[in-house]
DNA sequence: TACCCTAGGCGTACTAAGTACGATAGTCAA
DNA sequence: TTGACTATCGTACTTAGTACGCCTAGGGTA
């Protein structure tokens, strides 16, 4: 039997898995996930690089340790609301979240052990589809083509500088200026014309594609069980 | 005036870039994007280590190079056919590319430099939609919701060991088996009564999402232009 | 024919990053 | 107080990217 009373009370910033987590996740945020070196990650929470070593077993641990915790900020669908809106909310909070943490679309690439957070998130969604009435098979097809476009979007808006911001123009415009004049044609009307307009937010297309989505399972749940 | 006649016929084996980058590419298929280093892809060539750098500044320019290539494999929407019809097939193709080459979609991310294919696949894509009447604004919305779609089932496909085969079945079984009971109901009921069905096939899956999302968007682009 | 010039190939070595191993020090139970 | 445990640390090994400079085979030119 553990004595889970008495905790140590050694130093106050004493070192431990959550702490080594949290600091990745910061350091991640602010430098990028490539950027992330386990001696940055020492200097970052104060502690010399082979400490961590003793609350991980390596960082592939960590890297692990970081995709649950994201999935653990993705606000589940509440049990007591109807699937489409329940769907919708927690669509926006998983944009969002991903949005904040864009190292992690990636990183879910190559994860190959899911974390508890993970699998009761993935548990919740489920639940909330078969208790608005989906069949299995009409669930599997909801949930892949929900989270295929979550990921997606989160993927291409983790490419962008910074959304909406004048960064973004900065780039398209390096990009396209250099360009063969008349070589890209649609492309170029698209960019000029819409892009770099004032008040283009890319993150704002997120919600037309999630309604058309949403939209079109329901029309789909009702017409193969009427 | 650079001669670009008499080629030079030194050994026949002579390294190029376009050498380096199909066996990155080869290499990458076969051992995945993280176990590609320049010592193997030397091996690969044939070659010592540093040659490679005669012919591409650095391996970031190899991963450009290959994300490049990606996209040429990509089928072009055919100027000459209806745009849904158009954008279907190239979307199975980009599929079908980026399942061949798992690599690919996490790639994408951090690579901020498009090369010439990349564009020119671009501007064939919204090309297509703008011929088949969409507006400039729908053609953003469309783009975006198409393009996450593949490219977050790619992401998702990748994580998947061999889709559709027994191996999938055995990882989920892996995953699921060591769960306490009843933690995770719903996950379990579609992971045993669906996914690990002979016969699933989580590819499958993509048709399905695909023709949901081209006829939502049909139907809006009518709405927004009737 | 002889020479040299150059591009492409190679060997060596430096730096950064992950981490194994063993030493040390601070804490608590007896 | 003391023994033992455990978090922390210093050192060093391994792998990977790549800078630098040498070497050589061909081909052009005299």
């Amino acid at each position: 039997m553990t004595p889970s009373a008495n905790p140590p009370k050694l130093q106050p910033t004493r070192l431990s898995a959550a702490r080594v987590l949290a600091g990745a996740i910061g350091l991640a945020d602010r430098i990028g996930i490539e950027q992330l070196t386990m001696r940055k990650l020492a200097t970052e929470l104060d502690v010399r690089t082979m400490t961590i070593y003793h609350h991980v077993p390596n960082k592939e641990a960590i890297l692990d340790g970081m995709v649950d915790i994201v999935f653990s900020e993705i606000s589940r669908p509440p049990a007591d609301t109807d699937w489409k809106t329940a769907m919708r909310r927690r669509s926006l909070s998983a944009r969002a979240v991903l949005a904040r943490h864009p190292w992690a679309v990636p990183l879910m690439e190559s994860r190959t052990a899911p974390g508890p957070e993970t699998l009761r998130h993935h548990d919740a969604v489920i639940g909330c589809l078969r208790r608005g009435g989906f069949s299995i098979g009409m669930t599997a097809h909801a949930y892949a083509l929900i989270d295929s476009y979550i990921y997606g979007f989160a993927l291409q808006e983790a490419n962008l500088p910074a959304t909406g911001g004048e960064q973004m123009a900065d780039l398209a415009e390096a990009i396209i200026e250099p360009l063969p004049t008349g070589e890209y044609p649609h492309l170029i009307e698209l960019t000029t014309e819409h892009i770099l307009q004032a008040g283009y937010d890319f993150g704002a297309e997120f919600e037309f594609g999630l309604d058309l989505i949403l939209d079109g399972l329901e029309a789909a749940a009702k017409r193969s069980d009427p």
